[in-house]
RNA sequence: GCUCCCUUCGUCUAAUGGUUAGGACGCCAGAUUUUCAAUCUGGAAACACGGGUUCGAUUCCCGUAGGGAGCGCCA
C-alpha cells in the first residue's frame, strides 16, 4: 500500500483513440501538482473495454505523454489485469449485503429506465429486495450495488465546492455484468485505492460519477480521495471539441510543428494561471502549480496564441535545439536527412528565419531555398515580379557580383549598391527581382543575408538562371 | 425531461464590497523598414440580464437567459 502523507496522482486514459488534447492538459495538470508536492505521478490503461481498447491507442497515450515531456511514476498500471481484483472487491459487498445480484433483462431493464425517465426517479430493480433463489437457475445475473434511496451524497471538491447531489438521481449502479467482468465504476475505485491515490484531477464530465464513487468508496471502507474537477477544453466556437475542429490528438500538434514546451505552457494556461505571467518555464509551472488556482469555468482553444507562444519557444531554444527538432520534423514529413551543407545553410541563417516562423511548419517552408542548390520556382506572386525588365536586370547584376570577393552580406551589399549606382537605379527596381530569384517568394529575410545564405555559386546561377528566362 | 456545473474585453485570464476593472493573444493606428516578419509606441475592446442585501455591488444571495456535463451490464 503506498504512503498516504504524500500526494499520489493518476492519469486514467482509455485506449479507444489518440490522446485527445483536453486529455493531454488533464495529465500535465496531474503531473504538475505531483511534480511541485514531491509526490507520484501514476498512469492507468483503463483497458476494460474490450472490444474499444487498442494496441494502438495505448501506444498513442504512451507516444503523447512522452512527447509532452509528462514521465509517470513507476509502471503503467493495466486495469484489464486487474479483474479478479475488482471482483474479489464486488464479491465482498455482496456477501456484506451491500450489493445485489440482478436479473433483470435488457427488456426489463429498458423499460425501467424508460419509466424512471419519465418519473424522474431511479432505475429501480425489483432484485434489490427479492431473494436471488427465486431467480431461474442458471440465469445469468448482474451484480448491482445497494445505493441510498433517498438522501444526497456530497462531493467535496477542491474545485467546484461542495457539490450535492440528490440520491434520487443516483441508481444502483453495475459493479459485476453478467459475464462477470466489472465496470468501470468499481474498477476505478478498486485501482485507485490499491495504487494510493489521494488526489484525483479529472474532467467535469466525470463530477456525478464522483457522487457514485464515493458511495461505493465509503461502502468499501476506505477513505475518499480529494476531487478536483476541471472544466472541458471547447473549440474555438465554445462548442464541445470535436473531429469537426480536426485537432483533437497531441499528435496532431506534432505534426503542425508545435514544440512540447510551447504546449505545456499553453495548456497550463487553460484554466489555470499564476497572475499576469502568460510565457513561464516548465521548472516555474511545477513552482507555481496549485489546485486552488484551478478555474471552474471551460476554456476555448486559440490557436493564434497557441501559434504565438510556440514562436516565443521557437526563438528562444537554443540554436542547435531548434536544428535538431527541425530535422526530426522534416524527417516525419517525408524529407530526407539533411546534408551537412543544408544544415550549414540552415544554422547560418536560423535567427533570421526562425523571427518569421510560428512553427516548424513554418520554419521549415521559409528554409526551403536553403535545402537545394538547383534553381528555384517561383511561386506565383514571384513570377509576376520577374518581368522581362527584370530579368535583363539581373543578368547584369549577376555578372557584377561574380567579381565579389568575399561573400559576405556586407559586401554584397556594398557591390549591389555600388551597381545599381552605376544603372542609375534604386534598390527597389532590383530588390523584389532578386528575391524572386533567389528565393522564390515575396518574402524572406534580408536580401544581402539570403544572398550569402545560398552560397555564391547557387545565388549567381539563381541569378542568372531567371535572366535567360529559366 | 430530471440532476449538477459554469458566465470579466472576440479569446485565455487577473483583481476587488469603494480601482481610470489589470495583463496576454488577436485587431486598429503610428514609428522602423529592401519585402515579410520582429521590435517599439499608442488605441478600440469586458464585469450576461433582472431583482434583492448593503452607505456602496463586477464581487454576496435569489431568479432569468445562455453554455456545458451526467442520467449505460461505455469509460
Amino acid at each position: 500500500m503506498a504512503d498516504h502523507r504524500t500526494v499520489v496522482t493518476r492519469f486514467a486514459p482509455s485506449p479507444t483513440g489518440f490522446l485527445h488534447i483536453g486529455n493531454a492538459r488533464t495529465a500535465l495538470f496531474n503531473w504538475l501538482y505531483a511534480r511541485h508536492t514531491g509526490g507520484q505521478f501514476l498512469l492507468r490503461i483503463e483497458d476494460t473495454d474490450r472490444a474499444r481498447s487498442t494496441e494502438a491507442a495505448i501506444q498513442a497515450i504512451f507516444d503523447g505523454l512522452r512527447w509532452l515531456g509528462l514521465d509517470w511514476d513507476g509502471e503503467a498500471v493495466f486495469q484489464f489485469s486487474r479483474m479478479e481484483t475488482h471482483a474479489r472487491a464486488a464479491n465482498r459487498l455482496l456477501d456484506e449485503g451491500k450489493a445485489y445480484r440482478c436479473y433483470m433483462t435488457a427488456e426489463e431493464l429498458e423499460a425501467e429506465r424508460a419509466r424512471a425517465r419519465a418519473e424522474g426517479g431511479r432505475v429501480e430493480s425489483p432484485w434489490r429486495d427479492r431473494d436471488w433463489r427465486e431467480a431461474p437457475a442458471g440465469r445469468p445475473f448482474a451484480v448491482r450495488f445497494r445505493a441510498p434511496r433517498a438522501g444526497e451524497t456530497v462531493i467535496r471538491d477542491l474545485v467546484q465546492g461542495d457539490v450535492r447531489i440528490p440520491n434520487t438521481q443516483l441508481d444502483d449502479m453495475v459493479l459485476l455484468r453478467s459475464d462477470g467482468t466489472p465496470t468501470y465504476m468499481l474498477s476505478v475505485v478498486v485501482d485507485d485505492w490499491d495504487m494510493g491515490v489521494t488526489h484525483v484531477l479529472r474532467g467535469d464530465d466525470h463530477l456525478t460519477n464522483a457522487a457514485r464513487q464515493t458511495q461505493l468508496i465509503e461502502a468499501l471502507g476506505w477513505p475518499v480521495p480529494e476531487y478536483a474537477h476541471i472544466a472541458l477544453i471547447h473549440g474555438p466556437d465554445g462548442a464541445k471539441l470535436s473531429k469537426r475542429h480536426g485537432a483533437l490528438g497531441v499528435d496532431w500538434y506534432r505534426d503542425q510543428g508545435y514544440l512540447p514546451a510551447a504546449m505545456r505552457n499553453y495548456l497550463a494556461r487553460l484554466g489555470w494561471g499564476h497572475g499576469d505571467d502568460e510565457i513561464f518555464s516548465t521548472e516555474q509551472a511545477i513552482e507555481w502549480f496549485d489546485i486552488a488556482d484551478l478555474g471552474k469555468s471551460p476554456s476555448r482553444l486559440d490557436f493564434e496564441k497557441m501559434r504565438n507562444v510556440n514562436a516565443h519557444y521557437l526563438r528562444a531554444m537554443p540554436q542547435d535545439e531548434v536544428l535538431e527538432a527541425l530535422e526530426a520534423f522534416a524527417a516525419s514529413h517525408g524529407h530526407a536527412a539533411f546534408t551537412a551543407a543544408q544544415r550549414a545553410r540552415i544554422a547560418g541563417m536560423l535567427d533570421a528565419l526562425r523571427e518569421r516562423a510560428s512553427t516548424l511548419a513554418d520554419l521549415l517552408d521559409q528554409a526551403s531555398f536553403l535545402l537545394t542548390d538547383e534553381v528555384i520556382a517561383p511561386d506565383e506572386a514571384a513570377a509576376q515580379i520577374l518581368t522581362d525588365e527584370a530579368r535583363a536586370r539581373l543578368g547584369d547584376l549577376a555578372a557584377a557580383l561574380a567579381s565579389v570577393r568575399s561573400w559576405q552580406a556586407a559586401e554584397i551589399e556594398t557591390a549591389v549598391k555600388a551597381h545599381l549606382k552605376d544603372k542609375g537605379l534604386k534598390l527597389g527596381a532590383l530588390g523584389p527581382a532578386i528575391r524572386a530569384s533567389v528565393v522564390g517568394r515575396t518574402a524572406s529575410p534580408s536580401l544581402f543575408s539570403v544572398l550569402e545564405g545560398v552560397g555564391r555559386e547557387t545565388a549567381l546561377k539563381r541569378l542568372e538562371a531567371a535572366a535567360s528566362g529559366a
